[in-house]
DNA sequence: AATTCTATTGCATACGTATGTTATGTTGAT
DNA sequence: ATCAACATAACATACGTATGCAATAGAATT
């Protein structure tokens, strides 16, 4: 437990001759610190091996420069370490430090979120998970405002953007229809989130519209459950000729399933499409038709949301719901 | 820039009418304070939305329980995800917060280390990235331990931990000389990871023993350049009949070029063998025989060095080289 | 040379907590 | 009832920085 003194600002101080506050002074860019005592402040600092103490500048400042960045499903979908690494790397081009959470099924964002707020982080970023109204509750009291990645709460003060999930499942319904597909079914993802809900909300709103009886099944958005889903969907007396899965790696275990599993052939027997278009989606042994999601924008809107919330408290929250591209590839047939 | 006025220590205390010294130890597990007054402090700090500020905490205490976590490759290989995840939970599981950096080729850790000191952390974590020695002095002078993962630097007192890589490449070479393939080839990562460098030292060391020669293609660690390095492998004159990948990603890359691209089959044309065993190796459509990384083990033993140098500086830092394990599926043909 | 003004610097204090030391209250024994 | 002994609580200070205000020095003006 013996750690090794810091270096402070007093000490710089005294051995350049000058005032701790000038000291403190010449880090603060704009200033009036003559550029010579800056120098030389400088070059004891070099010296001496100093640097200032963020913690004890947040203390003062009440600024930490943190956010807090909450994500989950990082090893189960590729999408999720994509949009780790744009929000990691906007926000340090903005001079945040992120503080991160990986949060599993065992665990409950209630836990988590006081350990964000206990640590002053400036602003929260929730991703693939969601909030609950005591802790919405929590984070409105202390002034931190909190951006939701791709989920969205109707009455809370937090911000969301969110991929156009339902006009996704729509576009992937009428996609099938053009090319007469006959036996559309829906793989959802996990039951609980809202993009699975609303993913099958846009695909069911079409098919019903044209009469079209749907089949379903879940796969909770993981592959294994996708492969298994599948194999009972296509076993059925009268069974699937296109499959809308909620995700790419779902997709991945249902094109598996059909190949490897059944010995059938996609897309001359069955249509395949997914949703988020990871870079995997590409390659020639999936060559995957999918919803392209916009993450770029999603995460710039996101980042720039809470950085703009943070210096300016008294904005409300902005939502938006940004437009996915369907990327047609190999793996649906297009005419009949 | 106008943030709510923090709940302090000093409020809840006036409220409850005790001292500030008094609701700081009812927060600590084994200070003296009466359980019934520790209850009077919880219920109006409850009733305050009262939190301690972690900041200030740190400040006196001089720990700031955060562990800085610095990672490439995050989306680029499924293997760091998975290590990012497991590093993270189990520094949570000990209390630990993590400062997260996402590094890219074009930036350099010398400035992402300062930041990480700026921040007080208590130590630090480099995974898929090396250390330059100034750096290296800088942590040291400042005492805060460094750790690092998959990667080792001779003479620095940094710690690390990190698969067996050369014993790796031998296993896969012998595992190739054993199904009598005649014309192997070494498919690099990186040029100037230590990594692709060992594996390939541990597989030439029993392809030179035997006097086999070997072919080589360089695919970066990447599934592109491994498909185009491919392509070319299996092009000249007198192919290769068994490739080894520095990882499962650029084994993708080589079966997608083999199958989709030059109409060839595996195992019975060429034989792939990857590294790493990310979950997707395991899928039906690759069905790779690879290399596992005992990921758990070297996450385990890298969190607790840290941990433990943490708490005793003086301890010095620990090596471990751990080895994997070789996962035969698919791939490879067993006999010939 | 005296005066005014401005650009720098120093001084003092505050941020919110932890903790060594002293003071208080409570218990028990005599 | 008296006093010791102990368990709790209060007091005061320190952690390392930022910043409002006062002080200073130097330049500029007359």
């Amino acid at each position: 437990m013996i750690k090794k003194a810091n270096v402070t600002s007093t000490q710089v101080a005294n051995l350049a001759g000058v005032s701790q506050s000038t000291v403190s002074r010449s880090y603060l860019p704009e200033s009036p610190v003559t550029e010579k005592t800056r120098q030389k402040v400088f070059e004891v600092a070099k010296q001496l091996g100093y640097q200032p103490n963020a913690m004890a500048r947040s203390l003062i400042t009440r600024r930490s420069n943190m956010v807090g960045i909450v994500i989950s499903n990082v090893t189960t979908n590729p999408f999720y370490p994509e949009v780790l690494d744009l929000l990691s790397r906007k926000f340090q081009e903005n001079g945040q430090k992120v503080m991160l959470f990986v949060v599993h099924r065992d665990q409950s964002l209630d836990d988590i979120l006081p350990q964000l707020l206990e640590y002053q982080v400036d602003g929260i970023i929730i991703t693939a998970a969601t909030l609950s109204s005591e802790m919405s509750y929590q984070c409105e009291r202390r002034g931190t405002p909190v951006t939701l990645f791709n989920r969205y709460i109707p009455k809370s003060n937090a911000s969301w953007f969110c991929c156009d999930n339902k006009a996704g499942g729509s576009m992937v319904a009428q996609f099938f229809l053009d090319s007469s597909h006959k036996r559309p079914a829906y793989l959802a993802g996990s039951e609980d989130t809202t993009t699975s809900i609303d993913r099958e909300k846009g695909f069911m709103e079409i098919m019903n519209k044209n009469g079209v009886e749907t089949l379903r099944e879940v796969g909770n958005y993981n592959y294994n459950d996708a492969y298994a889903a599948t194999i009972s969907l296509m076993e059925r007396p009268n069974p699937a000729d296109a499959i809308f899965c909620s995700n790419d790696i779902m997709a991945f275990g249902a094109l598996d399933a059909i190949r490897s599993g059944l010995g059938l052939k996609v897309p001359e027997d069955v249509s395949i499409i997914g949703f988020d278009d990871i870079p995997m989606a590409s390659w020639p042994s999936f060559n995957l038709t999918t919803v392209r999601q916009p993450v770029r924008s999603m995460v710039d809107a996101s980042v720039e949301d809470l950085i703009s919330r943070i210096n300016t408290p008294e904005k409300p929250p902005n939502h938006k719901v940004i437009m996915g591209e369907m990327i047609v590839r190999g793996s649906s047939r297009n005419f009949s």
